[in-house]
DNA sequence: GACACGTGGTT
DNA sequence: TAACCAAGTGT
């Protein structure tokens, strides 16, 4: 059987699960009268009582996966402004897409937007389904996405559940499972206390409790409106959850990154395969990065030069390893043909090329 | 189910 | 400062 998320629809259908936990004791109105107070004032969010368009709830939930608010805001402003509708993103060409995306990681969501934007162009007509189902066959859309659109954007019963869900619902239930083997259960305890009404407040009510009241460090419980019914708060335990099993370790790579130059400001560029880290991402070209460093980096270099070992270095920190990159350079003459697979980037060019983050670092040692 | 996948801010 | 953290998805 394929595996899929549960869905609220699911839950209507069985019989409460339950076992050590009381969800009835949970007031979903209590949320919801604390979110009329608090919710927060964000770029993507409707006017309370209006709804939100689809399209901006789609952008910034895609941009929000593992991103923080602050880093989100301006790429939002720039992207609604670039492209106001989902036709026009639909419209645009993925390099487009990917150089407006530049520094804000994870480039697979990128490439999955605009893909998912051609998709609802296509199958269904520029308009976004409001069913979780549906909204789980686009790409980039996963189960919390799903959710989200459906319950912001069309005040559909369905439960986002993000780290800031999983966090108050492990105090509420001092839910002793660690992450991530404890998300189907976080599911079904969202699952569980859904209100009847209100759906996209909620979910977001939830999320702004999170973000500000029931925070990872040193949660402010007096002020939560959930604090009678919550466990952990009870036991005095708020700091020992979500439970989280231990995360491996992060190795080093190390690598030589080739800084070309061109006397008029040119560098040489290349863009990396469309799969895999900083997938169709523009690159400076480098050795490999290995665990032991590279053995003799001049097999690797695009051409032959005289190269000056810079006696900086380059260190960045990805998701599951952390890069130390040497940097040679050399500068050859205007005209100089570029190597195949490559291309010259003028001096002009580079802020909109999809330059990552670490290829901006390197390039700031081009003199 | 485990791992790949970025970045910048906070503690 | 090293570790941790942020509105997850795809394979």
């Amino acid at each position: 059987m394929a595996r899929r998320p549960i869905l609220a629809t699911d839950a209507l259908q069985e019989n409460p699960p339950q076992a050590a936990i009381s969800p009835e004791r949970v007031d979903p109105e209590a949320l919801l009268a604390w979110y009329d107070r608090h919710r927060r004032r964000l770029p993507w969010r409707a006017l309370p009582g209006e709804s939100a368009d689809p399209y901006h709830v789609f952008l910034s939930e895609i941009m929000l996966q593992q991103t923080t608010v602050a880093a989100v805001q301006p790429y939002f402003a720039a992207f609604l402004a670039r492209w106001p509708t989902v036709e026009d993103l639909a419209a645009a060409s993925l390099e487009e897409v990917l150089a407006a995306w530049a520094g804000l990681g994870y480039y697979a969501r990128a490439r999955n937007l605009h893909a998912c934007a051609r998709a609802v162009s296509e199958r269904h007509g520029g308009r976004f389904p409001s069913e979780e189902a549906a909204l789980l066959e686009l790409p980039g859309i996963g189960p919390y996405t799903a959710a989200a659109i459906a319950s912001i954007a069309y005040d559909r019963p369905a439960a986002p559940v993000d780290g800031n869900w999983e966090r108050v619902l492990s105090r509420l239930f001092a839910v002793e499972e660690p992450l991530p083997k404890a998300r189907p259960l976080f599911r079904r305890l969202a699952l569980d206390i859904l209100p009847a009404r209100r759906h996209g407040d909620f979910a977001q009510g939830v999320m702004d409790l999170g973000a500000t009241i029931c925070t990872p460090r040193r949660p402010a419980c007096t002020l939560c409106p959930w604090q009678r019914p919550c466990r952990a708060r009870i036991a005095g335990t708020q700091d020992l959850y979500p439970r989280k099993a231990a995360k491996a370790e992060r190795p080093t790579r190390r690598g030589v990154a080739f800084l070309v130059m061109r006397p008029d400001g040119a560098v040489l560029a290349r863009s990396r395969p469309e799969k895999g880290l900083l997938g169709g991402m523009t690159e400076v070209p480098s050795t490999s990065w290995t665990t032991d460093g590279p053995v003799a980096p001049e097999r690797d270099a695009p051409l032959d030069a005289q190269w000056t070992v810079l006696n900086a270095r380059v260190g960045h920190v990805f998701s599951h390893f952390a890069l130390e990159l040497a940097l040679w350079r050399t500068t050859v003459p205007d005209g100089t043909p570029a190597p195949p697979g490559h291309r010259w980037v003028r001096s002009g060019d580079v802020a909109g090329e999809a330059f990552p983050s670490v290829m901006r670092k390197v390039l700031e040692h081009r003199q």
